[in-house]
DNA sequence: CGCCTAATTGAGAAGTATCAACAGAAGTGG
DNA sequence: CCACTTCTGTTGATACTTCTCAATTAGGCG
């Protein structure tokens, strides 16, 4: 089910009455300048399912987003974790190939996906970097099980602008489906690196990131 | 070293008689139509390498490329195989994130990769198709090693569109680091597969595909 | 045919998953 | 505010998978 919108943002230029904002006002301007129609979803609720037909591209305003395929053996496999000021929904001009589930409240603005032949840069930008995200992404996978979890807790606090402090907003089994981990292995993996003094102070959720060089070093396939 | 280039093509328009056609000129149409500039590569020689200028983007004619990044613990990962037809290169605008190397002897053509504020619906697909790639891709390496080694079989026979008889253009290393895995566990589980009557006739790089069905149901995580 | 590299096989070690029990947090209702 | 319930996370024991190191066999090519 789908919650609906808060309206007001500090930084909206066009105030939303009634209806969608009229199309060609949109094209004009930036992705989301412009087109300030908000969501809301409670933690879990769906974003869009697989098979959707693909019309907008959301960009998370608050809250944490997961996108995730279910495989066939009925695993599933988080592709990525959205947080606050990432753009999200891009996909095969078409139909959706992944759902989108919220992980936390979330606040999301929403923008017209139009049919492909309007192009803007910063929807060709956004395309690349999610690009650049899989590839990563990628390369984790082939890791070690320390390494994926040090990757993990570098990447979301550098994410998330927290230095050393972390609060980690999804539970274990949703860092499990992301890493190809199962929750035990994540779970004995952060107790390994809070014994090697790595990480401290942790709290379910709550971790201190004590070394954040090394803790770099290992992501990067040390 | 980069070996120079064949002219002639059977589909081209513009006859090159001399340096680059004028890149308006290659603009007004397709990314690769009218601009018929081939170049040739030996195995193992490097198309372009991490760091580069990223200018150009390119369609492989013959032949397969691989495309990789070497982790800082010296590991290599492969992240795709680019086969005819297949269009590589688009990349972060600015400097190349990974190497492109030539498995076998390569024909490729090359196009501008214009600054990005001329964007072509064509690139843009290819963009998407890309990423559809690398999440698949993604999904594929949290899989058991009979599971990536049965996707490999079936998607490259689907790829050179080689019905069950297999010719695979790379080694074991190769597909070791494209799947993750070790050539010993590559062929560990081919004789396993071989065993088992999912596959047969194996003379190296030589496989039958006996039982495509159950080859794909392990692939699609069965 | 003989050499050289690639591929396979073997044995043992290491890493991760699985199944089960336990502990800790967070919420609920009295 | 406290007991009760429930969900989430941790730990333990064991099985299974994959890696590592080493030896052997097969293929490709002069």
């Amino acid at each position: 089910m789908i919650t609906q919108a808060s309206v007001q943002t500090s930084t909206a230029f066009y105030q939303r009455t009634g209806g969608d904002p009229p199309v060609d006002f949109v094209r004009r301007h930036g992705l989301f300048d412009l087109y300030d129609k908000h969501r809301t979803f409670l933690a879990n609720e769906v974003v869009f399912a697989e098979g959707q037909p693909s019309d907008f591209i959301y960009k998370v305003i608050k809250g944490v987003v997961r996108s995730y395929t279910i495989l066939a053996g009925g695993r599933r496999k988080i592709h990525s974790f959205r947080l606050g000021g990432d753009i999200f929904g891009i996909d095969s001009s078409g139909h959706r190939e992944f759902y989108a589930e919220a992980v936390t409240f979330v606040e999301v603005m929403v923008a017209r996906h139009d049919t492909p032949n309007i192009l803007s840069q910063e929807l060709y930008d956004v395309t690349i970097q999610e690009l650049i995200r899989l590839r990563r992404h990628g390369l984790l996978l082939a890791m070690s099980a320390r390494q994926r979890v040090a990757h993990f807790l570098v990447d979301l606090a550098q994410r998330v602008k927290q230095a050393d402090i972390l609060d980690i907003p999804m539970n274990r089994q949703d860092i499990a489906d992301y890493l190809g981990l199962t929750t035990e292995t994540v779970s004995r993996t952060l107790t390994q690196l809070e014994t090697e003094g790595l990480i401290g102070a942790r709290v379910s959720r709550h971790i201190v990131l004590r070394d954040v060089f090394a803790l770099r070093r290992l992501s990067e396939g040390m």
